[in-house]
DNA sequence: GTAACCACTTACCTGGAAGTAACTATGCAT
DNA sequence: ATGCATAGTTACTTCCAGGTAAGTGGTTAC
């Protein structure tokens, strides 16, 4: 007799498809994955709050401001005043906030793919 | 003399950031990644239309047919009528789609993290 | 013939995401 | 005292993702 495979449904992750939503809620904006890469992506000089405005194009100081604030509230990047004249505010990366990375990545990775698929047809 | 070491700016993963927003742009939204993960976790028999608008919990008839079509076209998920009384429509996901499912499980894994993270503390 | 089921579609509406532009506060340079 | 730089904030506005509710078209069951 021929034993029947099981039906490949996963049902382990179907339990937590919460858990999903909150990612999608946190990151899934326009704006929060694309800060936390190109923090991951810049030398130190270049992570203040005037150099970010102006490499992430097309962002607006209200926007960065405000993403900036929320992803600091979920210890995801750290806000550190420098002493420079003028001061300088540096935002890099907290531990926990790189592990987006390989999630930014990936769905980096996977943009690219889809341009080929999609757009070079 | 001490070898300063190169900074760690991964310099390749900026020039391609058109790509991370291509994948905000498709991906972002608020049920994209939890219908290809429902669709991933759950046996043939549940993959109708109706089943899912049941199963994903808050959804509605017109969000998830405008999400399902968007998803088609972009060769995600594939559509197939079937012959049954009345008919049924099932959506599955293309290989392609099945790329989708490492980075909606990472985010999923994420978010599980992150809710101990922030909402535990 | 009418009621029920499936797979949608259409019309209408609203809250919030996001844009623009101007403004604040602080400190330095000339 | 005027101008410039950084790091934001505030006020105003627009737009659209997404919600609600009702309707359509085809088929079967009674």
């Amino acid at each position: 007799m021929h034993i029947k495979r099981p039906e490949k449904t996963r049902p382990e992750c179907i339990q937590n498809l919460l858990a999903l939503r909150d990612s999608l809620e946190l990151l899934g904006g326009k704006w929060k994955l694309l800060i936390v890469l190109h923090i991951s992506c810049r030398p130190k000089e270049l992570l203040h709050f005037k150099k970010l405005e102006k490499e992430i194009t097309g962002i607006s100081a209200k926007m960065l401001s405000k993403e900036l604030k929320i992803l600091e509230e979920n210890k995801i990047v750290t806000r550190t005043v420098q002493n420079t004249r003028p001061v300088t505010v540096t935002y890099t990366l907290t531990t926990y906030g790189q592990t987006l990375i390989p999630i930014a990545d990936a769905l980096q990775q996977w943009g690219l793919h889809h341009r080929k698929i999609i757009k070079g047809k």
